[in-house]
DNA sequence: CGATGTCATGACACCGATGTCATAATGATT
DNA sequence: AATCATTATGACATCGGTGTCATGACATCG
């Protein structure tokens, strides 16, 4: 590989004005100028980040800790991969920094995060962005000391700065789209208690319900399913049978994520029923794969997975410039994206463009 | 942040013995190494890659292009982030071989490419992987003289070393397993054309019925689909009502890929049919999040995307070492995961346990 | 007992950039 | 014409490690 020395006796120049070239930090008569670039690109020469970051003691690298890349099966539970989204955004804004995005993976244990943090020092890294694949509490060794953390959709007990999903007002919004499209039977299938975000929709539920003045009715809202049932059918099943009975059952049903709606379609059509006619279905995520080639396509609310790694992105920039960190997680807002899976009473000869 | 410098110093040696005790490659004395230990640890001293990378010439890093992070909607076709399973393979193989994977992303465009590169050679990379989306055909600017180079889940027309799912291979198991369940009427909904794995799909489709000595009947096979027709509800709908209405209709659909098949148990559920009473139904991909979670589960073939993976990663890191490659592309192979979506007329009573 | 080999350690140069300072040539100012 | 500012360039030190070689202290061997 050539280096700045072997462009310099080419052009016949010193090692510092092919340097000036490259930087442009200094004024290079036009004639110097054009034999160096030639000399370079006639050597293919390339500098060297290695030797420009020991000079500068900038590295220009983020670290990125996720899963998202060596997925395991310890959760069965979760869709997949949505968490490629935020790292996405970051993507995003690092390359419109121009810095260096390394992306480093847990291979599923958590285990293996002191060494990535190890191999982040040794490569100079400026700041560390953790992503986690759901919305989930954490517990990270302690490098606050040492380098500029940001937590993108999770959370810890030291108030490390965050960038978290709205989950109450996403599931609020949604419940107050329904309602004014004329719903007010509305249930809710509640995911496991083991996410927080199970939670915090129940409570945006709560919110729209109340603010409407429709009274809390526990009937609609089951016991939240349980962890040790992977694919949940039995107790799905049974839940949406007990709603299916009830005096006055739902007009639709709020999912806890697209995936358990994607379940809710297959068992209520093996019952002869169909969507919305029957019964309309709502879920959570706008997990497109899903909510769009769903048959019909599924009215669901945003996890704004990108927005949320831009704004981690942006946060680590912050305090890689300033030490400067703010003490409240951020909380991203999410769309309600209204399709075909509900009937809406007021305007539905409208709507049905829509699938 | 401390230097090699720093821990000699507080360690009372020179710097090179501290060198020694981090690389092992020559003897300490007992009481020096654990002076310098002790040195290290105190000063929480880790040693610069960059410095490193100078003397040694050897950065250990891989870079690893993809479009898998920022995924475009230019392709809605496509089921979104498949080849991140890629990805997860080949971190495999380089996190057990102390490579670090250094990862760009093409944002969408292909004319980042040369850009990406470009900075992959300033970090002096020692070999390059370009992953794609799904199985294409692909030119890129040609890199082959400075560095080594594998194509994952594509080709170009320069045999550079690929590694590529068999779909032939892959759609002849199936349909050979079909044929054994006790199917003879066998459809196959073909992928639109543009796609590279449409044809091979359909030779292993024709292998498999003529070995199977069926011969071919091209009312089973509908033309394949059209790209401009973004979720193909019409053509999908067209395709199905000509096979149902077949004087022998199939008894069981192949459909392209599984998000196909998603939709195809919508549209046929929305007729009134069963799956599989009344008609059995087969994907490709085992694209998890659809085949398990649909009801009933998908029969499907596995894109064996993490093997290719890890066969690319081995294949770089035999190519940094040798300068020697192979010619030939390498076929991965993808198991054919039988679900409840297709019945088998001989062991029906055993299988539906699996459900 | 002198020659040889091994162990433990340090001095110094070097990898490839860039910051600092010096120098020479040119043009502008008084 | 003398002084000063600006432009264009090079010499050299430096960043933080590691390779090479040298040195001194012992142990081993014929």
């Amino acid at each position: 590989m050539a280096t700045i020395y072997d462009v310099a006796k080419a052009a016949g120049v010193s090692a510092k004005t092919v340097s000036r070239v490259l930087n442009q930090d200094a004024p290079v008569g036009r004639e110097t100028r054009e034999k160096v670039e030639q000399a370079i690109h006639a050597l293919g020469y390339v500098p060297s980040n290695a030797a420009r970051m020991m000079r500068s003691n900038r590295s220009g690298i983020v670290g990125l800790i996720t899963g998202a890349i060596s997925q395991t099966s310890d959760n069965p539970e979760l869709t997949g991969l949505p968490d490629l989204f935020i790292v996405q955004g970051i993507q995003q804004v690092m390359a419109a920094q121009k810095k260096t995005l390394m992306i480093a993976d847990t291979a599923g244990s958590a285990d293996n995060i002191p060494h990535l943090l190890e191999t982040f020092r040794q490569h100079r890294a400026e700041g560390i962005i953790y992503v986690a694949d759901y919305h989930k509490q954490i517990e990270l060794p302690d490098t606050s000391k040492s380098l500029p953390i940001v937590l993108a959709n999770c959370f810890d007990t030291r108030a490390t700065p965050a960038v978290l999903p709205d989950d109450k007002l996403g599931q609020k919004r949604l419940v107050e789209r329904l309602i004014k499209a004329g719903h007010h039977r509305i249930a809710l299938l509640r995911l496991p208690e083991t996410f927080v975000a199970s939670d915090l929709r129940f409570q945006g539920y709560c919110d729209a319900m109340s603010e409407a003045s429709i009274p809390f009715d526990p009937t609609l809202v089951p016991s939240t399913l349980q962890d040790d049932d992977p694919r949940q059918l039995g107790q799905l099943t049974e839940a949406l049978k007990h709603l299916l009975n009830l005096d006055q059952p739902p007009t639709v049903i709020c999912c806890g994520n697209d995936k358990m709606a994607l379940r809710v379609y297959g068992i209520l059509r093996s019952m002869g029923l169909n969507i919305p006619e029957d019964i309309s279905i709502a879920g959570y995520d706008n997990y497109t794969l899903i909510a769009e080639t769903l048959y019909p396509a599924l009215t669901t609310v945003e996890l704004p997975y990108r927005d949320m790694g831009r704004q981690a992105a942006e946060l680590i920039l912050d305090m890689i410039k300033q030490a400067d960190h703010p003490n409240e997680a951020a909380l991203m807002q999410g769309d309600v994206y209204w399709r075909s899976s509900v009937t809406d009473f007021f305007t539905t000869n409208v709507k049905m463009f829509q699938q």
